[in-house]
DNA sequence: AACAATATTGACCGATCGGTCAGAACAATC
DNA sequence: GATTGTTCTGACCGATCGGTCAATATTGTT
């Protein structure tokens, strides 16, 4: 044991860790805690089970790895709002940043929504601590904007659920979506057409004047 | 084997049959398909192991079951709309009815949700036949009211969508969203609350005027 | 009562589950 | 080159998986 181990740079261990985290979150977030396998990870990792298990402890301790990973990529959403910020801005924003995030990391979001469906065991501190004071201050913020007459009085909490639901959809329900749509992937063009979608329906839904718009005629 | 073996009235292996499928359920819509299994469905419904597969053959046979059971609970909904009909009523009640059908088959809802993430292994022939050809005919006759002017141009697949993920939401995330609330379950106010939410935002950000809706001074 | 059909279930099967461990292979230091 | 610490992995463990089956219990018919 070197004097460096809780900070020493071995990138042979960091490759690996990636490694098997990724193949971890194919397998999890398409069958769940329970009906994942640690072979099946190894299988798409390309290594022996056992190697699993030394670098990651256990399927719980990867399992929770991978769970805090995603949830420390949706920081810094809606972080600096104020009630001087204008809605429309922040909204669309709001809504655009959601679509990319579950662009950018699909599997992870359905991670996230697999052991939500769970019943949430190893996230019901989260979501009634951080989640909830995130929720709660966010929504005091766009409740002094409906004051403000900058938006229609409605209940702020149904709003983020809105879009929360309304942008992970696309992933999470990604195989439903392609095959509607009879298209493998996503286009990007299909991808604009949806955001514009969304932010004009909630932002005129919600009484909200898209300032910063200028080319909503098409949605 | 009797005559009537196809249409005789065991109340018997019905009543059975029905605690399997209900217990089934429970266990397929928290764990999905591969994350399930015959021993805890047995324990919740109170029969060996043995019977289980006595009653449904097999594991396969009775998960596709329970999702022909409940894909059979959506039909009807939107069955009767023409260009004629009107778009705040048939919109304002399609929400209603997606929120009561996730009120009233959460374990459904939550199953067939957990068969998207998997990559609908199972339905992936419904998704491209029946549901598809679902939407697009909807869509035909949302598309059409756009060009009589009842309503703003959007893509009416992207609302149909809107729909669903909104209203789908409050079951398949209801851990999440009783976590932040800091209820065990949804109040019937929180309930009529959402509705109208969801009712005012979305036809207001179609451009659909609230014709038969005389209350919605409070969302 | 006798018989046939159906229902029930404990015991068991091979396969796979998460996890352990001893030892081989490797790398670093002296 | 010997020593030491780390990485790697095949073999193995008890438990559980979906599924089979023979034996028993129950029910229905005559």
């Amino acid at each position: 044991m070197t004097a460096d181990t809780a900070n020493h740079e071995n990138a042979s261990r960091d490759r690996i860790e990636q490694t098997i985290l990724s193949a971890a979150e194919q397998v999890f977030s398409q069958h769940g805690y329970r009906g994942a396998s640690l072979q099946a990870i190894a299988d798409i990792a390309g290594l022996p089970k056992a190697n699993i298990l030394y670098y990651m402890g256990s399927k719980q301790l990867l399992y929770v790895r991978l769970l805090n990973r995603m949830m420390n990529r949706w920081n810094a959403v809606l972080e600096d709002i104020t009630p001087d910020s204008d809605p429309a801005k922040v909204l669309s924003d709001f809504i655009r940043t959601k679509m990319m995030l579950g662009q950018r990391y699909p599997e992870g979001s359905k991670l996230f929504a697999a052991e939500i469906l769970a019943g949430a065991p190893f996230l019901s501190n989260y979501l009634s601590g951080e989640l909830k004071e995130w929720v709660v201050s966010r929504a005091e913020i766009i409740h002094q904007w409906s004051q403000l007459g900058k938006m229609d009085d409605v209940d702020p909490r149904w709003l983020i659920f809105l879009i929360w639901s309304a942008t992970q959809h696309y992933t999470e329900y990604s195989a439903q979506v392609t095959g509607i749509l009879g298209t493998e992937v996503l286009s990007e063009t299909d991808f604009e057409s949806i955001c514009r979608f969304l932010e004009h329906v909630i932002l005129k839904g919600c009484g909200i004047s898209a300032s910063h718009l200028s080319n909503d005629s098409s949605v």
